[in-house]
Formats: structure tokens, C-alpha cells, sequence
DNA sequence: TTGTACGCGTTATCAG
DNA sequence: CTGATAACGCGTACAA
């Protein structure tokens, strides 16, 4: 069922036939219906290779996650989700590509095979090759994070420096002195990942402005290795009574390790972080945080690329959002560890 | 950078290239090398599109998701990385379709523009439209779940009727003899969801055996809903003292109305579902559950389906895994609720 | 409305 | 055995 039979069964040319569907030049109505009829009859629909062979578009966006072997966050889930949400609106379909390592074939044969029209990456580094990568082949691309050199791309980014300053902040105005800052894991931090280099700046230079006493401290992206995290942190800082992170898988499991420790949020111990609100809200107590609006990310990233790709020398666009911090659960007034009776 | 470009390049004619790239003819060393040159230089990749016009495959699948609106739950962000991840393994691409209403503008592009070599789809329906469509497509599909005539397609599933029959057991080896089972959302059972239908099956069976004293209800798949739904259980029905479910989105919302009522899990109540093991593993207390290997699911389903599309004869593929009751942190035995000091 | 060239890679066929 | 020529897959859009 190719145009070429639809034509021939309405007793037509193929050319007549696209026209028709498509609607750039006029087809008598009469036709048009006997057409239509046969299409419905043998349920035609255009082969989407030779479309985007001959249109040079594919109506598909790249979306670069990271490796699906490693646990998306809720919040990289919620980029996806928005991503998808809003590619669906604007009739474009989503190729998924699980790239974080360096050689990548998947990602390669996204990019070099012209399979997408442009690109949404996901988890961007300092230094990324990745958008070196699409630099180099002229694909429309958008960040969801941004690079060192950010004015050489489009990206929306969240000001991970700003907020975890604005954490400590909060906390040093409800008189904590002493504050731990849990990044993301090791290895992402090594890697140059953005939001936890930015994080650490934030964290140092509000610590700084405060003249307060902190720590800081990498953390794998899961519960269990929050918990272990808080254990050591209680163990080799006695005088700690708060935590600023922006792990949000991790803090289950500094939830957990606080109760084990006997400590009770918000009453011994405060925790201000920077989460998805769904998160923050379904963790008990609902965590202080500064809520990112991850669906709001992921659609102005869509548009952001849909506009380069109809016009790819539209000026760069940038988006960076610091949401203010609601107030929930988990933060108080600063209490000393060894006074709780 | 075409094929012709790299071949006036080489001084050779188009086929040569291919045929050096393919290496379905043997090419001279020298050519090739020559060839090679060329293509480094250029960094050139064939065009996805010609490639998949000319061979008829597309080197993609399709894995039709719920509605990105609608949030994914644990276990079926559990399949989808495994899905990605598998098909990554294969080299193969994955082209993500959000579609779980009726008329879907995505799933019609996937399925009918032979953009993809077969299909994974999720939450399957016990009449489902989708696979109605994917079979008369001729399209190769995999459903994660299965309808109400599952021997004419080809699946991998979990048997809810009996994972929930043996949570009744459990509970009820416990001496619990008022049991709720909290389902999935009500919107979701209606639609004919097969897990939500199966489950109450087996919820009724093992109940009817046991003789025991139930209730049902539905939940939506949040935590929110899962505090209100279990506050509404706990006010009916004093007697209560155990739940078996499937929803682990609203697990959370469970602990947290059940330690609002003031009952300690597992002392007072206890529960037992069927989750994805990482879920279970992080609440606090963790979940005894049956833990569901999504991760080995969506694996199956992929190998399945490049099966099926290597061969569309090959006979349907099923597999239906009952893992076994992780014994954690929330069952425990019964207590009357009037009981407690 | 129709005929036809085109986009690009593959492969059967033919020539050297 | 190597290299070249041409047809093909399918939809689009210009020229007639």
C-alpha cells in the first residue's frame, strides 16, 4: 500500500494523490472523495522514510537521557515526561537516546544518521562532547543544563548555585551554624556535571557571606546510600544540625538515618533541598525545597528547539529558573545536637 | 556528505563505497582505504531515511508509554529503562509513543508510517485497541501485559491473580482476617486495565478460600490518594488490620495515614504488595512485597520482539512470572485495632 | 492533472 | 574478482 496503488485504484497520478493529502495545489472535490475513499478502503498512510528522505525532515527530536541503566531521578523523569508531553503536542515523535559514556553508538547513529530533526540533551556537563558533537554537525540542540561556556548554546537550566545558596540562607536565618551540603554522586561531580560544580559554589560562597562552618559531601543517587552518608556525617560532625542537598533520590535515606539516629525533623534537624514538588510533597515530612518545574523546563526546551529548527539562525536562547523555596516539613530553628533531653 | 559525494571523492563509483561499507563485495584493500580516508575526513554517516526506504527497516522500535501527562509509576519506569536499555544492547533505537486514549496521533504515526520494525506496548488493556490496530498493521508487537485472549499475541506479564492471592495468604497465615486490597485507579479498572482486574480475581479467590472478610477499592496512583483512601478504609471498616495492593505509587500516602491513625507498622497493621524491588526497598519501613524483575521484563520483551520481526512467523512468545514474597518490614501478626494500648 | 526528476543508499546485472 | 551502471523503494513538487 504505497501512493503509487492508491493512484492507480482511483485512477489517477501519484502526484494527483499527493496533492490531495497534502493540499498544496487544488484537486477537484470529486476526485478528491474518490480518492479519499480508496485511502480509507486499503487504510494508506505515507511511508515516513521516503517523506523524511524527500522533505529532509523527520519530524523526530532527539531526547539524550542518561544511561537507562542508571536510575533516572523523579526530576530527570519529570524532563522526559514533559519532553514527551510536549513533542506530542507539536506532532513530533521522540527518539530516545541513553548516552552519558563517552563513544557512544547510539548516540552516534542519532546524530550522524540524520534520524532527528534536533536534539534535547539531557544532564550536560562543564565540558560536554556530546555538544561538541552536535556543534559539529549542524544539528539544532537544546540543554536542559548548560555548559561552562554557556552563551554558545541554547539551554533552560535550573540555578543550582542560587538555590543551594538561598538553602543555606534559610538555615542560617533559623540559626543553623553548621551545615552539611549533599551533592549528587561522586562520580557525576568528577565528571564535571554542572548543577553539582555550581551547587558546591553556591554552597561555598553562601557559607562564606554567613561565616559559617560546613561540609560537603558527595552522595550515589539512591536511598541507601543516603543513609550511609548521614550516618558518617553524624558520626564525624557531631556538631552538624542541618543538611542542604540537591539529591533528592538520596533523601529517603537521610530521612531514615536522622530517625535511626533518634533525631526527630524539624525538631533536632533541618533539611532544605532543591527537588521536583511531587518529591518534596510525597516524602514525610514534605521536604523544604525549592520546587523545579520540570514540566515547565522540558516545554520551553521543545519550543526553544522547534523555533531553531524552523529557523537555525535564531539567536541562542537561555532560560535559567530559581524557584523560591516552600516551606514544608523539614526545616526549624537550629537546636544543638547534645541538647535534646 | 551523501554516498556520491564520498565516491567522486575516492575517484570510485557510489556502489564501491557502499559495498566497501557493507563489505557484501570484497574491495580492495587500497580502494578501501582510500574510501575510509574520505569518510573520516568528511565524517560521513548514511542517511537513516535512504537506508530504511531502500532496506524496508528501520533499525527502531516503537514503545508505546502511558500518557506522559499521566505520571509513570516506579515499576513502569522499571520497564521502560529496561526496554531502552535492551534494544540499546541490540542496536536498535527506541521511538517512545505516549498513547493510552483512544484516537492517538502518535501511535497512528508510529504504527501506521512504518516508522518502526515492531512495537513494546504497555499497560495493556484486557480489550485493547492498540493491539487490534498493531495486528492489523501486521506491525510485530510485544505487549508488557496481555489482553483477555492472550494466546493470540505475544507477551510477558506478572501474574497479579496470583501475586495478590499469595499476599491474601500470607496475611492471612498471619491470622489477619479483615483484609483490603487497594487497587489501582478507578479510571484505569473501568478502562479494562488487565493487572487491576486479575488482582481483584485473585483478591475474591484467595478471600473466598480462606474465608475470610474483604473489602476493594480503588486509588488513584499518588500519594495523596493513598492517604485518603486509607484514612476512608480505616473510619468504614474498624476491623481492618492488613492490605494487600498494587499500587506503589500510593504506598507512601498509606504509611504516612496509617502513622497518623497512630498505628505502628508492622505491630498494628500490616501490608503486603507487589512492587518493583527498588521501591519496596526504599520506603521506610520496606515493603514486604512480591518484587517484580522489571528490568528482566522489558529485557524478554525485547529479545521477543527482534525475534518476532527476524521471523514474523515465529510462534507467540508468553511469559508470566509469580516472584516470590520478599518478607521486609510491614507484615507482621494480626492485632485488633481495639487492641492497642 | 499528469509526467517526471529528485532525495540517497542498496544491490542486481553487466563489463572489464 | 573488481568496478561501474542502473533500477528500486516512496513521496514530493516542478514543469508541462
Amino acid at each position: 500500500m504505497n501512493i503509487g496503488e492508491i493512484a492507480k485504484r482511483s485512477g489517477v497520478a501519484r502526484s494527483t494523490v499527493s496533492y490531495a493529502l497534502s493540499g498544496k495545489r487544488p484537486v477537484s472535490e470529486e476526485t478528491r472523495r474518490r480518492i479519499q475513499a480508496v485511502i480509507d478502503e486499503l487504510g494508506y498512510r505515507p511511508n515516513a522514510a521516503a517523506k523524511a528522505l524527500k522533505e529532509g525532515r523527520t519530524h523526530t527530536i532527539g531526547l539524550v537521557i542518561p544511561p537507562a541503566s542508571r536510575r533516572l531521578t523523579d526530576m530527570q523523569l519529570g524532563f522526559v515526561a514533559s519532553v514527551v508531553d510536549a513533542a506530542a503536542h507539536a506532532d513530533l515523535d521522540v527518539l530516545l537516546s541513553p548516552s552519558g559514556g563517552e563513544h557512544d553508538r547510539s548516540f552516534e547513529r542519532v546524530v550522524g544518521g540524520r534520524r532527528v530533526d534536533g536534539v534535547i540533551v539531557m544532564e550536560i556537563r562543564l565540558e560536554d562532547d556530546r555538544v561538541t558533537r552536535l556543534r559539529q554537525a549542524g544539528l539544532p540542540f537544546v540543554g536542559i543544563g548548560r555548559t561552562s561556556r554557556p552563551e554558545e548554546m541554547s539551554w533552560v537550566d535550573i540555578d543550582y548555585e542560587k538555590l543551594i545558596a538561598n538553602c543555606v540562607h534559610h538555615l542560617a536565618d533559623l540559626g543553623h551554624r553548621h551545615i552539611a551540603l549533599i551533592n549528587r554522586s561522586e562520580e557525576l561531580v568528577a565528571a564535571g556535571y554542572g548543577p553539582g560544580h555550581r551547587a558546591q559554589a553556591g554552597f561555598t560562597r553562601a557559607m562564606a557571606e554567613r561565616r559559617l562552618d560546613g561540609v560537603q559531601t558527595c552522595c550515589a543517587d539512591d536511598a541507601q546510600s543516603g543513609v550511609s552518608c548521614v550516618e558518617r556525617l553524624l558520626d564525624e560532625r557531631p556538631d552538624l544540625t542541618a543538611i542542604a542537598t540537591l539529591n533528592e533520590a538520596a533523601t529517603p535515606g537521610m530521612y531514615h538515618a536522622l530517625a535511626q539516629a533518634g533525631l526527630v525533623v524539624p525538631r533536632d534537624f533541618s533539611i532544605a533541598g532543591v527537588s521536583a514538588r511531587h518529591w518534596a510533597e510525597n516524602l514525610h515530612p514534605p521536604l523544604t525545597a525549592a520546587d523545579v518545574p520540570a514540566d515547565e523546563l522540558g516545554a520551553r526546551a521543545v519550543e526553544m528547539l522547534i523555533r531553531l529548527i524552523a529557523d537555525p539562525t535564531t539567536p541562542h536562547g537561555h532560560l535559567l529558573v530559581a524557584p523560591p523555596i516552600s516551606l514544608r516539613g523539614t526545616t526549624g530553628p537550629a537546636r544543638a545536637r547534645d541538647d535534646r533531653s
